[in-house]
RNA sequence: AGGGGUGUGGCGCAAUUGGUAGCGCAGCGGUCUCCAAAACCGCAGGUUGCAGGUUCGAGUCCUGUCGCCCCUG
């Protein structure tokens, strides 16, 4: 069973396809969106509910407490496991999300080289002393090639190579691949509108979070550690909110900047998908959607 | 009606004693191997309300005019 990915910016109807396919292909659903991987993050994730889901199994969901940060690599091992369990069970695993690095670490062959929690700490505090260009200046003795590809500006990229460096004793080797190596035999399927539709679409979405209660579901979290939260507290919306709470702003700003900031959010993510060719791209708004995209996985087979 | 103030890129604001008009936000584009809904980088946009005048040179001074704001009556 190949392994079918449905991706493309938020709000463009990836989930709804998702679903669909599952159904249609007799599939279950892998999510790729780094947000909805936090417990209790639901509303202003968009995160499908048990009833939305319509008995389609779903999963590498609600894995992480708002207090954790968010582990690519620990992401890439739970969704490969639920992939190959599905697989192992005949099924078709819909790999669905937008989170572009968290993708490609599930469908490429990606190796982190590992993290260190004093060493990482340590160097942190060092930037936030002396900023990005000494700890760059560093990396360009110890590895000129990565400190060539990473920006001196760029502080916490530089960080994150100096930790490999020091951890592993070599190179920072790890670079997007101009070639990538795949993992799996997958379809990517992109879904996407037009801007202007997808920004209005975005502002619906919104809209309908605050009256779904994104504030009080912020508030609650807030009370189990949001804040403290280095990933889950700069979530759009969240962290937005956040910030209302705390007495900064009205409300409505921070609706309005909440949509502000998911538009600016979606361009970035289209420039991700963009460069990859291999993604067959399929128009959200197409009335028959999920024919065009099971056209699409039957022709890839 | 009189007095005072103000008018600068879509919005909010800056511009030493007059000397090539800057910044934030929004917009557009890009980078990307564990904070990635993050972090970082780049680009575009103004004949400074309008018309005159002084000056080598005016957003900055003068006159007029239009709009807006405040005060007084």
């Amino acid at each position: 069973m190949r392994v079918v990915a449905v991706v493309g910016p938020t709000a463009a109807g990836k989930s709804a396809l998702g679903l669909a396919l599952a159904k249609v292909l007799g599939g279950e659903v892998v999510n790729a969106d780094s947000m909805q991987l936090y417990r209790g993050m639901d509303i202003g994730t968009a995160k499908l509910t048990e009833a939305e889901r319509e008995g389609v199994p779903h999963h590498v969901l609600d894995i992480w407490d708002v207090t954790e940060p968010a582990s690519v690599a620990q992401y890439q091992r739970a969704a490969r496991a639920a992939i190959d369990d599905i697989r192992a069970r005949g099924r078709t695993p819909l790999l669905v999300g937008g989170s572009g690095l968290y993708l490609r670490a599930v469908l490429e062959r990606f190796e982190f080289p590992g993290t260190d929690a004093g060493l990482r700490a340590a160097l942190e505090t060092e930037l936030a002393r002396v900023g990005p260009h000494p700890l760059h200046e560093r990396l360009a003795a110890r590895d000129p090639g990565a400190a060539a590809r990473i920006l001196p500006s760029n502080g916490r990229r530089i960080v994150r190579a100096l930790e490999v460096v020091e951890l592993t004793g070599g190179p920072f080797e790890a670079a997007l691949p101009a070639d990538p190596v795949p993992y799996y035999d997958a379809v990517p399927l992109g879904v996407d509108l037009d801007t202007r539709a997808l920004d209005e679409r975005i502002a619906v979405r919104v809209a309908r979070m605050w009256r779904q209660g994104l504030v009080a579901e912020v508030r609650a979290l807030a009370g189990r550690g949001l804040r403290e939260g280095r990933t889950a507290s700069r979530a759009l919306g969240y962290q937005q909110v956040l910030r209302y709470l705390a007495g900064s702003g009205t409300e409505d700003e921070a609706a309005a900047q909440t949509v502000r900031v998911t538009r600016r959010f979606v361009r970035r993510q289209r420039s991700w998908f963009r460069r990859d060719p291999r993604i067959h791209w399929l128009d959200g708004d197409a009335t028959d959607l999920v024919g065009a995209a099971l056209a699409r996985c039957r022709t890839m087979v």
